[in-house]
DNA sequence: CGGTCGATTTGCAACGTAGCATGCCACGTT
DNA sequence: AACGTGGCATGCTACGTTGCAAATCGACCG
């Protein structure tokens, strides 16, 4: 390790490792002040002369002067970095609403630390007490097979949003569509259409997973409204939320009991089981309806495209951030805990 | 939560809200060792007695100490985060390559730090210039609308890889397919199926982004090998590579001059391509013949099944991670710039 | 019993930055 | 001429951590 030599004017642009950055001291001595009124002009403070100002910005630029992000962590005690943490990354719904976060938080001049679990209780207790938490000025959690329970007990000072999941003791912010209803306007919208063997894909009967129990309860909401009862064998197990489950689930309804729609708890189920209608020569929406939820884009090109509800991302994006802008401000520690509800509507397509 | 009693008096400033996280000296303060000490058993550095480490670990438990990565980052000059940057993170195959490498830096202890440029390449400079440089140990890239001329032009802080686009002067660590070997069996494939009306779309004349040219170039081989001219206005060119411009291309198509088999130089165009086919009333693959690239999720399950090109995901993940751990390695300085070609392999579906 | 060695523990310093308080200067006022 | 005053510049310090080297201790050897 050596000095970087103070006067070193060679310009080595194309070298493969220039030497260490500069810092204020280096940019400092080159400009003849002090390292202070050097770290004065990049944070833009009031009195400094115009044209010791300039001279600075001048040597700043010179020496490509980039202020260092862990120093200034450390002395603000900030890091501008927010972490996203979601079941996995490479899901549609959660990829868009990864782009929509990153984009948000940018206006915002937030980071976004991007993590998948995998669904994985254990990873997601990792995240949650993890190191990383050190890192991130405020977090923002999908959660998936962690309990509400645990997701009390966690200790962590930092701000926590969570998506979709509802913590029960009502001690973090929330942010999610209401579920329920949203289940039942699609169910609704299916009765209405007459359909009368209504069949759900994506019961997860050992997660504690809110979000697709939520949208289960809707779905027998809306069938005991329009007379009918709901049927165990019509509401359909699923391992994970993927196209293939979808698939799976939709082949062992047309060969047990052929209902005359489905609603799938997400869109990638929806079109797994679209496929397979289309697979077993069925027309859709003639012999089968289907209708999905989350509204990703596959769904608005598939053939026929795909009806769905369509949860407001970018306002769920909005709000989380909202919440950690809040909690991250002078009076956060008060602050009642938020329930948001974003909203929803049912878009039709063509596969009812 | 109780208060520490007793020795804990003496942090004055530390604790602001009584919930402050606790740091090496408020352990070792209550351990009755000295910071350092702590910070040992904290790294599992051997010279530490067993009752010592005992007691530390214990302390260590009930105060809850997370080690603050700031401070760490600040010291060691290595924060433990790589860069991702990427067009967007709602394409799906930007997705599925995030997954991938977010799950295979969990491995190497690194955490991923996910950005999206938009394909705007201002951009895309900040990435490269700004500030969260300062922040990671590494850089993979995809650029958009980069040049490679300014690409070569960075004054290179961290290590970087990128993932795609060549850069010219060999500065860089690369890896990516045989964009031209690739396009061209893809294309053979539909030569070999008997059609003899192919088009492509995709074209980007306006972009420097050298994936869509090679695409294009692997095309117009392979017509030209099987005897057949290359025609301009069977290239068609894209605003961006989504869903919605590939469904405007084959609409032209369609309208001018209807081929009898289409390549998109990526899976979301074909999709478009595949969703116009089927509003116009076409078979596919009978009347027209589709081939993709980049075997995205929703191409597998899409009726038809799109026939496409597949790269080896993981070992761009894969391979990329290795480039940053070899320059992030004691012999960084020397080694020359890696140009790492990835497997492909055609997939034939039902689309073709 | 002095000396040496290895195991264990510790003090000091510094990474780069920004808060705080103070010092310096020219200018205008009393 | 002494005295504010406001604009400007700068030391000093701490944020939490770890590399380095030195200090302490008991044990063991000659």
């Amino acid at each position: 390790m050596e000095e970087p030599a103070g006067v070193c004017d060679d310009e080595r642009v194309n070298r493969s490792r220039g030497q260490a950055r500069p810092s204020l001291k280096d940019v400092a001595a080159r400009a003849g002040v002090s390292p202070r009124t050097v770290s004065n002009v990049v944070n833009d403070f009031p009195y400094v002369a115009a044209d010791t100002r300039e001279r600075v910005r001048t040597v700043l630029d010179e020496m490509g002067y980039r202020p260092n992000a862990a120093a200034r962590s450390l002395r603000q005690g900030r890091s501008g970095l927010i972490g996203l943490v979601v079941p996995e990354l490479d899901s549609p719904y959660f990829g868009e609403l990864a782009a929509l976060t990153v984009r948000a938080a940018e206006t915002r001049g937030w980071v976004v630390l991007a993590d998948q679990t995998d669904g994985d209780a254990e990873r997601e207790r990792r995240m949650l007490d993890g190191m990383r938490l050190q890192l991130v000025d405020g977090l923002i959690f999908s959660p998936w097979a962690l309990s509400p329970a645990e997701l009390r007990g966690r200790v962590d000072a930092v701000p926590l949003v969570l998506l979709g999941e509802r913590e029960p003791g009502g001690l973090m912010d929330r942010v999610a569509v209401d579920n329920v209803s949203a289940s039942r306007e699609a169910v609704e919208h299916l009765v209405g259409s007459g359909r009368r063997r209504i069949a759900l894909i994506g019961a997860q009967p050992n997660l504690p997973n809110n979000t697709a129990a939520e949208r289960l309860t809707g779905y027998r909401a809306a069938l005991r409204a329009a007379g009918m009862t709901p049927t165990p064998h019509l509401e359909m197990p699923v391992e994970a939320l993927h196209r293939a489950d979808g698939a799976t689930a939709m082949r062992a309804l047309l060969d047990h009991d052929p209902p005359d729609a489905v609603f799938c708890v997400n869109d990638q189920l929806a079109l797994g089981a679209l496929r397979v209608a289309y697979e077993r020569g069925l027309r859709v929406p003639d012999d089968l309806a289907i209708c999905g939820f989350d509204d990703i884009e596959d769904g608005r090109y598939s053939t026929p495209a795909l009806t769905t509800v369509a949860p407001a991302k970018e306002q769920i994006a909005e709000r989380a951030l909202d919440c950690l802008a809040k909690r991250l401000g002078p009076a956060s520690v008060s602050d009642p805990y938020r329930d948001i509800v974003a909203e929803h509507r049912l878009v039709v397509r063509e596969t009812t």
